[in-house]
DNA sequence: TGTACATCAGTGAACGCGCGTTCACTGATGTAC
DNA sequence: TGTACATCAGTGAACGCGCGTTCACTGATGTAC
């Protein structure tokens, strides 16, 4: 047994990276093996030691994405998801022109919902998988009967990746910003979390953070 | 002066819809231009003689569903754009199951919106356009003041787009309709226009219709 | 009215290039003795 | 402890194919006489 077993799983999984960046700036369909490779820094041959055929790529870059929550990258502070305003400081994170601008370590649900449309089933439960989660965030912080919580949460994560796919889509930057105001407002809004001022701002840094499970 | 001036341009207008059909099926850069000139029964090499590029047929084919209002085909009625419930009309049509199975007749703000986000901004201007036309629509049918009206149908908007493209990115279609039908609830709670009962449906069906410009 | 001509939309073979995949090989590593 | 070996991660040349684009050609059409 040459090489810990260990090599060959971080080696696939830097190559997993790399795909999910490249993926995240050209598309499903927008990048070449060589390309992927080259950006683990490896060569072109050797990805055929660690997976099958191109397309397995595809399911495993995105629920990559949902492995390693990556909200505290775009507002520069994890979120404690056991707070009572978690789903608020998501929608944030979210909403941010941070996440709006860091297209290489973006959400798959921003960066891709048209490519996935197109894709087979075993990418599109990788995509529904990181969509549920979202939902079902949203869903723990509403205060309503269990039936309305559902169609708002499913509603919320809806405005959420439409507003930012949209402003990442259009020309101009002032629009793009517009959208993602007011998507962040009525969003917080539909929630009821848009009260939250200075009192629950001051709680939330005074607060230990907790690491998602 | 052979062939009728008017000869040109409806086979390149064939070519366009061509084009808009297979780039809603198969994204912008999944489709080749044997494919394209095939389905507008022609043949490889006349492509050149109607576009410099290939690339010249992104944001025509985008521009195209700005031309022809759509929204028609979705819900088997056409909108009477100058009636008090257009928004209401378009965001049933939007937000409809027939919209949201009718791949190759899909608008572009659903079919394609990440791919847009990756195109140069010729492509994106022809998205905005669209966009905006929607927006515009929605902040016509608003009745609050001016500013909030704005923000109001940006985000109405946003989250009509958002709902459609993940729930055609989803592999079960339960979530999808799930999905569907919460969007269309809260798009028009959000506008004011859910309270639409059965008086103003026989006020719509009585009206004559009359033709968006 | 009829014929020769000029125009240009459309054809299809050809080109060079980049891609996904294969394969014989190299060389770094842990293990057996 | 040191050396020979077996394993397999990674290399890079090669393959066949499909793509965007070019180009010499065909043939349908309106016009001039």
């Amino acid at each position: 047994m040459p090489y810990p077993p260990a090599h060959a799983q971080q080696t696939r999984a830097r190559i997993v990276r790399s795909a999910m960046i490249l993926f995240n700036r050209h598309g499903l369909e927008g990048v070449s093996i060589d390309e992927v490779m080259a950006h683990a820094r490896l060569t072109r041959g050797g990805f055929y030691r660690h997976f099958k055929a191109k397309t397995d790529l595809y399911a495993e870059a995105i629920a990559l994405s949902l492995a390693e929550t990556p909200w505290s990258r775009w507002d520069g502070v994890s979120v404690d998801f056991s707070a009572h305003d978690a789903a608020a400081q998501v929608i944030r994170a979210y909403l941010s022109t941070a996440h709006l601008e860091d297209v290489d370590g973006s959400c798959p649900t921003v960066a891709l919902p048209s490519d996935v449309a197109r894709s087979d089933p075993r990418v599109k439960r990788a995509f529904e998988n990181v969509f549920r989660a979202m939902v079902a965030l949203f869903e723990r912080s509403l205060r309503r009967n269990a039936k309305e919580n559902r169609q708002r949460a499913l509603a919320i994560a809806g405005i959420c990746v439409g507003g930012m796919v949209v402003a990442r889509a259009v020309e101009h930057s002032d629009l793009a910003d517009a959208l993602r105001t007011a998507t962040l407002r009525i969003a917080l809004e539909l929630g009821g979390w848009s009260k939250m001022g200075k009192a629950a701002l001051r709680r939330k840094l005074a607060t230990p953070r907790r690491r998602p499970p």
